[in-house]
DNA sequence: TCAGTATAGTTGCATATGCAATAACTTGTC
DNA sequence: GACAAGTTATTGCATATGCAACTATACTGA
């Protein structure tokens, strides 16, 4: 007994949660070095406008982009700023509530999110199709799912 | 056709990686609120504690500490630096090597992780062991290891 | 209509972190 | 044994991010 082991530092739920986080620590990394190589785009860029791109409109409140990316809202403001200063999304205001702000994705953004897709697409191949079958993804991501409901 | 999509944005492999990233986002920033308000304890510090404690000597050279919770080695010496300054683990130097730091545990770091673990097992069993059966989380582990295999 | 409360977004400030350069040391090769 | 190349940790610098305070606007009930 070297060391204190009270508590039991090798339990299931805490291995398995270390597991998520460091490999999603890993996959990031990788994915996030690879993307910007490839297109000069930041991971938490891609993110957002992925995001933005997914709404039937193409444009989403600050509060929801917030959300959507699981940043503060503070972290927010600073993370749209780069990205409409790269000239990738546009601020408008919201007609029906002057408080909220639209952000839309631009014509360059959309360009930029292709060749961005594209590239990832082929990162994933090698990083996630080579290591887990279709069956294996389908299944993973039904339990990641039930992991990321709401409080 | 409002929004340009020659690159398929809700590819299967895409989703996925979204959604390792946003669970694990989510689930992190609530246990490591959750662990900082039960026990002072910041997230990234309990992580380099418990790979301390998982090793029979109980103590890991710096390299393997950036290694295991996958920081820059710049941002553990960091790291470290905190935590050290805090009590919970110090510096040794190793006598094979010069050049390397061992890196052990104190009691007092002994004591907090204990601590944290206690905490941190009731944050999982809401967050985790609620969600998931047992054999769902076997499952799971299983697919993140295929996952987190090295390049 | 007005007061009180809730919500949306931004800002100041503190801090954590990565990258690249550097210093100290080790290892392998001749 | 000495030099080249590799490894280990630290530091300067730039940047991203969260928290809390703040402003502006919307809603709710009397």
């Amino acid at each position: 007994m070297s060391t204190t082991s009270a508590c039991p530092s090798g339990d299931e739920k805490v291995m398995l949660f270390g597991l998520l986080f460091e490999t999603n620590a890993r996959l990031s990394r990788s994915l996030g070095a690879q993307l910007e190589e490839a297109c000069d785009l930041p991971l938490p860029w891609f993110d957002v406008l992925l995001q933005i791109r997914r709404t039937p409109e193409g444009r989403l409140k600050m509060t929801q982009i917030a959300d959507a990316t699981v940043h503060s809202t503070g972290g927010t403001t600073r993370l749209v700023d780069r990205i409409e200063a790269a000239g990738y999304v546009e601020r408008m205001n919201c007609p029906n509530d002057r408080r909220a702000i639209h952000v839309a994705i631009t014509d360059a953004g959309n360009q930029k999110l292709d060749e961005a897709l594209e590239a990832h697409l082929g990162h994933l191949q090698s990083q996630m199709a080579d290591r887990l079958t279709p069956k294996e993804r389908s299944t993973l991501t039904a339990l990641l799912s039930k992991l990321n409901s709401e409080d």
